[in-house]
DNA sequence: TATGAATGAGAGTTCATTCAT
DNA sequence: AATGAATGAACTCTCATTCAT
C-alpha cells in the first residue's frame, strides 16, 4: 500500500504546478486577452510542457476559471482582512479604498485581466466573476455601505447598486492607461470622486 | 472621361454597402469581441459574400478600425448637437448626461463593443478609440465641466481627468447587464451618482 | 446596314487595346511569374477596367497563351529579318546571333518571361511556346546550322537539338541576373563559347 | 532534467520526419510550381496532417527554402564526392560531367524544380540557391576549369563565367522534355557540346 | 506524472471571373 | 465597348487538444 505522507507530499508539488500554471495565466490573459492567450505560451512560460497544463486543467476555458476563481479569492481575501480590521464603519470605508486601490496597484496585470474580463463578451467568464466577488460585493453592501448609511456617513444609496458601481470605478481606472503608458488617475482623486457623492452634506470632506 | 453623374450614383451604391458592412460589423463585434468576430458571420448578416466585405476593407482589423471611427462620430455627434442647444453650463450638464445614456440605451450593443475595446489588450483599437472621442472629452472637459467650475455649480475637479471617469463611468454602467440580463443601474442612480459628487455643497440636490 | 469603314475604325482601336493590354500582361508575368500575375493589375497598368481585359481575353491563362504567341512572333520576326538579309551560311550564324542576342537585350523583360515559362510546370505554356518557336528552330536547323555544316564551316552536330540548345542558351544568359542585378556574361562571351563549341577545327575563331 | 538518450531517440523521428515532408514537398514544388505547390497535399503525401508541417516549418517559403538547400547540399556532396575521387584534371572534367549529368538524371524530379527557382521571378529563392550551390561553383571554377586551363587542356575561359554557364546547361538540358515527354539531347551530346567549346585546339576530340 | 509531436477544424485573406449598367 | 462591384472557391496558417511514451 502506499504511505499517505507520500501522498502529502506529492498534494503539494501539485498545488504548486497548479499554481505557477494559474500565474503564468494570469500574465497570458491580461497581456492578450483570453482569446489571443495561447496556452502554449502559458505552459512554456509556466516551465512546464503543455501536458502538463493539460493534466491540471482539461482545457483553456477551465483554466479562465480557475484563474478568475483565483484572483477574486485573492482580491476578496486581501480587502477583507484590510476592512474586517476597523470596526468603526466610517473607518472601514477608508479602509475599504485603500485596499482596493492597493489591490489594484498591486495585482495591476490581473486587475486588468478582471476587468478585461468583466467587460468582455463571454457571458459565463462574467457570472463567474460575479460568484467569486459576491463576497466582496456582500462586505461592501451589508458591512461598509448600509451601515454608513445606518450613521448618516453615507446618504441614501442603494447599497447593492453602489457597491458594483464602485467596483466597476476602481478597476476601470485602475487599468485605464494613456496610449502613453499613464494612469489616467490617481486612486486619490478617485476616492475623492466617491467619497463626495456617497457622504452625506452634513460634514466637510478631507 | 466618365460621365460623372454616373460615378455619384455609384459612389452612393457603395457607401451604403459599406455602412451595411459595418453595421453588421458592429453586431458581430459586440457579441463576440473582435477576436471571436467572423467576418464570413458579417458578410453573411450584411448580406454580402466574403469577397465583398474585403473589397471594402483590407483586413478585419481595419474594419474594426473603420467601425470604431463609426461609432465614436456617432456618439460625437449626437451628444454635441444636445449639448450645444443648451446654452446655460448647468443645463449642459444636464444634457450631457441626458444625451450619454440615451445614446448608450439606443445603441448598447455599440456602447458594449466600445467598452469592450476601451478595456480590450489592443492598444491601437484604445488609441484609435481615444483619438475618436477626443471632440467629446472637449466638450465635456472645456464646454460642460469647466464653465460649471467657473459658475461655482461644480467644485473643483480635473476637468479632463473627471471627463475621462464620467466616460467611463456611463460607458461601463450602459454595458453592465446581470447574468439575468438586466442592466445593473438605471441611469438616473448613476446621473445621480456623479452629480453629487461633483456639484459644490451650497445647493440640495434632488 | 452599319458602314463598312467604321468597322474597320473600331478593328483598329480593338487591335490597340488589346497589345496594350498584352504589353502590360508581359510586365506583369515577367515580373510575378504567371501565378503570381495579377490581372488587376495588368488591367490598371494597361489603363482600362478588369471588365475590358476580360471582353479581349476570355481568361488569364488565355492572356498568357496570347502574349506566348505574341512574343514568339516577335521573337522570330526578329531574328529571321537579320538572318535572311544574309546569304552567306557563315554570315547568317553571326547574324543569328548577333539578332538573337540583340532582341534580348532590348525585350530583356519579356526574354525573362518567356525562359521562366520554358522551365516552368505548365505543360501547356511550355507547348504553345515550343509552336510558337518553331518557325526560329525551323530557320536554326535548316537556314542556320545545315548549311554551315554542309559548307563545313561548323562540324556534325544535330541540328534540331543544337538548335534547341542554342535557344535555352542564349535566353538563359540573357535573363540570368545575379543577386547584385548583373547580368551573368556577356554575349559575346556567351557566342564565343557556342562558336567555339560549333566551328570545325580548321579554321581560327574571330 | 529529461534523460539525454530519450531525447536523441527523439529527435531521430523529428529529422525523419522532417525528411519526409522536405521530400514531399521536392515532389510537389517540382511538379506544380512554388505558387501552385498546395501545402494540404504537401502534408498528405508525406503523411502528416497539415499541422504537423507546420510544426517543422513556420511557413509554405521557409518550406521552400528548406527544400532549396538539402538539394543543394544533396546536388553538391554528390558531385564533389566523384569529382574529388579523381585527381588528373582532364580526368576530373569527366567526373563533373559524368556526376553532374548522373544527379539531373537520377533527381529529374528535384532538378526541374531547382532550375524552374533559377529562373522564377523570386528573388530570395534565387539568392539562397546561389549560396546553396557556392560549394559547387567553386569546385568547378577552381578545381576542373582553372587547372584544366592552365595544364593547357582548356582554352583561356572566365572560369567563374563558365562554371555558372556549365550549370545553367545541364540543369536546362536535364530538365527539358519535349511535348511528348522525352528529353530533348542526350548527356552525351551536351557534354560533347561543351567540351568542344572548352578544349584547346591542339588536339581532336572524340 | 510529465512530455511534446501530431492532429485538424476553423479563420482570415486572395483574386480570377461574372454580369448588370 | 467599357466598367467595376460582387462573387466564392481555394489557400495558408493557427492553436487548442490528444495520447503514446
Amino acid at each position: 500500500m502506499a504511505p499517505r505522507y507520500k501522498k502529502t507530499v506529492r498534494d503539494e508539488v501539485m498545488q504548486e504546478t497548479r499554481q505557477l500554471v494559474i500565474e503564468a495565466a494570469a500574465e497570458e490573459f491580461a497581456h492578450n486577452g483570453y482569446d489571443k492567450a495561447n496556452v502554449n505560451r502559458i505552459a512554456e512560460a509556466a516551465g512546464f510542457a503543455i501536458g502538463t497544463v493539460y493534466n491540471y486543467f482539461p482545457s483553456k476555458r477551465v483554466l479562465m476559471l480557475a484563474f478568475v476563481d483565483d484572483i477574486a479569492q485573492l482580491h476578496v481575501d486581501y480587502v477583507l482582512a484590510q476592512v474586517k480590521s476597523e470596526q468603526d464603519p466610517g473607518q472601514r470605508i477608508e479602509a475599504f479604498f485603500k485596499a482596493g486601490f492597493a489591490f489594484v496597484e498591486t495585482y495591476t496585470t490581473q486587475a486588468k485581466a478582471i476587468f478585461n474580463t468583466l467587460n468582455g463578451p463571454d457571458e459565463e467568464f462574467r457570472a463567474r466573476l460575479f460568484q467569486g466577488y459576491q463576497p466582496l460585493f456582500q462586505l461592501l453592501s451589508d458591512d461598509v455601505i448600509a451601515p454608513s448609511i445606518a450613521q448618516g456617513d453615507f446618504r441614501q444609496v442603494d447599497p447593492v447598486a453602489t457597491a458594483g458601481l464602485l467596483m466597476l470605478i476602481y478597476l476601470g481606472t485602475g487599468s485605464q492607461f494613456s496610449p502613453e503608458g499613464e494612469l489616467w488617475m490617481d486612486y486619490t482623486q478617485v476616492a475623492d470622486f466617491v467619497l463626495h457623492s456617497l457622504k452625506s452634506g452634513k460634514e466637510n470632506l478631507r
